[in-house]
DNA sequence: CTTAAGTGTTGACGATCGACCACATTTAAT
DNA sequence: ATTAAATGTGGTCGATCGTCAACACTTAAG
């Protein structure tokens, strides 16, 4: 599953959680965070720390990762970056 | 990529951000954040904020993804689930 | 219905965030 | 070697973090 907002993460992690039966003050003990920080984070909180998160993943078995699109063929060429320098280029003006 | 520490992300996005020959004052302007910070996720400090995280693999184009592993192939199945259930029904004690 | 467990809310607290600024250091181009 | 851009550092400041504790509210079971 994608993950574009902070809402996809704490949905899916809820969801996770409660796949596996745990109550909330169990993932927090498996995570090392507080039951308060838990509830803010399947609350979709945007500010929650990025380290909290991973950790919670992790006793979730959840892997995050990330794949890069538009890999060009060669390595070190990618059409945007091409085209991000170009349209560079033509702004020296500003 | 895989990312299981602040230091994968923050490798990664250092990585994909001179791909595109971008400053961090270009990232950060893009990303909608502050130099500093994008200097601070770049040095992997754990507790950047998850939406400004998301915010800046937004502008660099990097989509994340969670792909749940042990999936059975009957919905409501898991066998993880199942397992720690069971564990939890023995240490009834506790 | 009663009871207990699970979940969510509130207020307090020290600690730390992210933005801003000025300044040092490093890198890259001429 | 000079110069300018890019990167990193240290400080301040208001705002907010995450934790704790006490207290509702909601579910689920009996």
């Amino acid at each position: 599953m994608n993950i574009i907002s902070v809402k996809d993460l704490a949905s899916l992690i809820k969801q996770e959680r409660k796949a596996r039966a745990w109550t909330q003050a169990e993932l927090a003990e498996r995570s090392g965070v507080s039951r308060d920080w838990i509830i803010a984070l399947e609350q979709a909180k945007p500010s929650v720390e990025l380290a909290l998160v991973l950790r919670t993943l992790k006793a979730l078995n959840l892997p995050l990762a990330i794949n890069k699109p538009n890999q060009s063929a060669q390595d070190g060429i990618n059409l945007d970056d091409i085209l991000d320098q170009t349209k560079q280029r033509a702004n020296k003006s500003s």
